[in-house]
DNA sequence: ACCTGAACACCGTTCAAGT
DNA sequence: ACCTGAACACCGTTCAAGT
């Protein structure tokens, strides 16, 4: 009884960009990218897909205005007391938490130009850059070094998560990549070889937070030529 | 004449794997990803879209035999008198014109798991790694940072070359995003507009190579845990 | 064994027609 | 102003039928 008075309320509910874009962040989160569709989302939002478009320039559109949702609700606030290695770390975090969350960000953000939604994050990591006491003239090199390390990891997550089927135990399926990496030719791969028990038992996000580190260790130490 | 001989010729000579993937390269490198499609390919290669099937098992699979001919075709040879910074340098060089001259090969290395035509690359990075005098318990961790760097420039390259015009000028571009990132509010983002002329005028590949040193840096620098 | 091309089951997007 | 849903112009993939 209450189900049906909310079923009829949902349908006499106007459309608009903000349901819209939640809905497709459902989709996306449940079923993948390629389960976005005009026809499905319409069904979802009990409507016709041409009612979309009154709001919604087009399929591309949507995608980017589900990823300023999804990464607008994981801004992360400036901890004054905190050094600019440790901002940058929370920065970094809450980018790879949210997109460990909705993998199909990762695909989206590595897909777009440095516009709208990451600008506020590239800003804050760069202010970062010159809290460390980069030179000027190397600002630009060394935030692009931690970005696209960033993006690499968010491209990696983000295809990681469309490989094996939606459901599909994420353990299992680096446990059969290492199984491959240990069989491999000894001559070869020895490296690889070696290292397939590292890639069986790391962790992600521990594995993220070493190469932040890693890179920010380089920025401090480098010689940049004085700007 | 000549011409009329040879187009007889091509349209006899029998259909292969070879030659459907030589042609699919040529088609993604001219009108990009969306413009790789089994009646695209049909038509180019005289036959009906069908016939492909007899050959590949379908568009992924091809997608993967493109990168994979495009990669095998730039992969680097051993320098034996080079030292590890050096390799690795060439290593990733050699996978950035790759992809600088097939952008599309970008998106595919960052959208599959580190398989097959990677996996050497990977072991030569790995080698360098070890050869910098790395702790063995933090190889993975070295390799993955340099790993995760790389695949998010090749994200980011492919992004750039499929968002303007196939023609448009990449000068043009990004000169058009250094002006908005100049004229971005004063206060919000001091760091972005100051670092608005050195995007406009920095050189990709000078860039790239900068990050590489960063995080060899930072990997010769950083105090591994003992293993 | 290999090729053909019509047919199937989808897409995103548009647009006349409705309210 | 906003919604509807049929229609258009595509896709990847399959498959009976040919050679």
């Amino acid at each position: 009884m209450a189900s049906r008075t909310r079923g009829a309320e949902r349908r006499r509910e106007p459309l608009s960009r903000e349901r819209i874009v939640a809905a497709a962040v459902e989709l996306l989160d449940t079923v993948g990218e390629s389960g976005l569709t005009f026809r499905a989302l319409a069904e979802r939002l009990a409507t016709g897909p041409g009612a979309i478009y009154w709001h919604i320039a087009g399929r591309s559109e949507l995608l980017v205005a589900a990823t300023d949702a999804v990464l607008t609700a994981a801004a992360v606030g400036d901890e004054p007391d905190a050094t600019p290695h440790e901002t940058v770390r929370a920065l970094a975090l809450g980018l790879f938490d949210a997109i460990d969350e909705h993998p199909w960000v990762g695909a989206q953000l590595v897909g777009t130009p440095s516009q709208s939604p990451m600008l506020p994050i590239f800003e804050q990591l760069g202010r970062q850059v010159r809290a460390l006491g980069v030179p000027q003239g190397a600002w630009f090199s060394a935030v692009s070094a931690l970005w696209n390390y960033i993006l690499g990891v968010a491209g990696q997550n983000a295809a990681n998560a469309r490989i094996p089927q939606p459901a599909t135990d994420r353990t299992a399926y680096v446990g059969s990549v290492a199984d491959h990496w240990a069989a491999l030719d000894a001559d070869r791969y020895v490296f690889t070889r070696t290292v397939a028990d590292q890639l069986r038992e790391h962790d992600d996000r521990a594995e993220f937070l070493t190469g932040i580190d890693l890179i920010l260790t380089g920025i401090t130490a480098h010689r940049w030529p004085a700007g």
